[in-house]
DNA sequence: TAGGCTAGCTTCCGTATTTGAAGGGAGTCA
DNA sequence: TGACTCCCTTCAAATACGGAAGCTAGCCTA
């Protein structure tokens, strides 16, 4: 199957991978987070190749993951800002940043503040009823049956 | 760049995007998160093409993120499994999860019930140290002068 | 002992996507 | 007038992907 039928999954998680899924829109959202917005900055920072970064931008902004924005009339100049739908991805990014830090060697690039309560933090999952930490196999995951319908999975448990 | 240049990158979450910020890498995160295990199940379930799952697997183990283990000798049959390394990475697919039933229409496919408290439940961002729920706005982010240099941001904020 | 079935891949080939370099237009600055 | 910046677009070559087919090893049935 292409990429593209993964929009139409049951499953919430394909539909996410299909919209962000792939390496060059989760590099710009990591560079969002920092606080890029100007295509000439997105492009130094990133290195994606202008080709790929204008398509990106433009099915970004399709999706009402960022928008553009005009910062200066004269001359035109246009920035991409994130909107909610964008930081709300941020969990992405921090789930990313979390594990590759445990488990790829490297320095520690980024440092975060929670503005609450002023500490350097690296957020956690919780379960919000008890508040507990959580982790796969604190949990147990049942499918819906249209989603086992389309996952065809043939009666094996795989 | 390519984004085998990403391994390389003083940051984690570009050094993660190298390991599994991929289409088919997320997806088949996903597929072993449900519990599936086998080559023809993840193909069934995933509807990845037979070459690009092989191609999957083999780097997925070269990585550590699962474990190629025989269950059967008669006839010789193998199945993947996540590692401690794979399993951490639930976070991610959990965030993504949370995003595209927040934002992208669909059914609700996969239910989540913590072990812990019994509770059906979707995971949370938390601040460590205080116990409140964080979001991207909630944190300020600094990087190091390394990083800072990688991506020769040239003065400017972008 | 032949024929068929299943699991777990590999090979092949045409198409789609990506990379990297180059170019272009609109405006400012000296 | 010419150089420079920003924000892209175009093009050719390399790479990756999708889908179908094939291949191997070991059953199973008759």
């Amino acid at each position: 199957m292409s990429r593209n039928d993964l929009a139409s999954s049951a499953c919430a998680v394909a539909r996410s991978i299909e919209k962000v899924g792939d390496t060059w829109s989760l590099m710009l959202m990591r560079e969002f987070f920092l606080g890029t917005r100007r295509f000439e900055a997105l492009h130094r920072n990133t290195r994606i190749s202008p080709h790929v970064l204008s398509g990106r931008l433009k099915a970004m902004c399709a999706e009402g993951i960022i928008e553009k924005r005009q910062y200066s009339e004269h001359p035109p100049r246009d920035e991409y800002v994130l909107t909610e739908k964008g930081r709300d991805l941020w969990p992405v990014i921090m789930a990313l940043m979390t594990w590759g830090e445990k488990w790829l060697d490297g320095p520690e690039a980024v440092s975060l503040r929670h503005k609450g309560c002023g500490e350097e933090m690296r957020p956690q999952l919780v379960c919000p009823d008890c508040g507990e930490p959580v982790a796969a196999r604190d949990v147990a995951a049942r499918i819906s049956e249209e989603f086992a319908g389309e996952r065809c999975a043939g009666g094996d448990k795989g």
